[in-house]
DNA sequence: TAAACATATCGAATAAAATCAATATGAGGT
DNA sequence: ACCTCATATTGATTTTATTCGATATGTTTA
């Protein structure tokens, strides 16, 4: 039973929440700093970093530092590998050594 | 601001616990009904029927009742729904009219 | 129809996530 | 050096999710 399932959940964690939705779509057209992301998105200014650090954390959004302001944008490769994952994660390979139920 | 946004969280909520993707794992070879993945997966019945539940409603899972059992095997149609929105999501239109900063 | 079984639902307990106010950090400007 | 601004972190609170025991529902079998 190999497990990096929790790993796995992580990376899609990225996508079971609105707000965060809401960040990417905003991160959509191009990398936004903080504050731009604030303006938009309902919520406090410390919830926003909460939520940047679990999308950053998942690899499909990366952090840019430049003085003050941290950049934010959607990672190619990041969203990448997520969109590989789903792939893995729903493909079905139907063998023969079906066994459908626990009496069949 | 258009907001599905609360609805597409729902589709991922399938991916982003560990005891549904190990749910999924054992999907992947086949239809398999409900005291199958209750042998296979360590949770409760009632904790099972939850996360079937979930990955239902998300439309990535299908259920087929047959008398007692519920049969339950991965949607084509729900992963390719959840796939293309994964994609739509992580698709960057860098346009022209791009605000980096508050002060650029 | 009664018993046995598979699964779903309910209600309560626990765990985890989201949120906010307050504060810390760290970079620029004065 | 001091002040200001942008973001991060901390601690507490509220909300939401997960889990389990008990029970309900609905199906098959005797």
């Amino acid at each position: 039973m190999p497990n990096n399932h929790k790993e796995n959940a992580k990376i899609f964690k990225a996508f079971c929440d609105e707000t965060r939705l809401m960040v990417l779509s905003l991160l959509q057209s191009g990398e936004k700093c903080a504050c731009v992301l604030l303006e938009q998105v309902n919520v406090g200014q410390p919830t926003l970093s909460h939520h940047m650090r679990i999308l950053v954390d998942s690899g499909v959004v990366s952090a840019r530092k430049q003085g003050k302001w941290t950049h934010y944008s959607i990672s190619k490769s990041g969203s990448a590998k997520a969109k590989e994952l789903l792939d893995l994660l729903t493909t079905v390979n139907e063998s023969e050594n079906e066994i459908g139920c626990c009496n069949e």
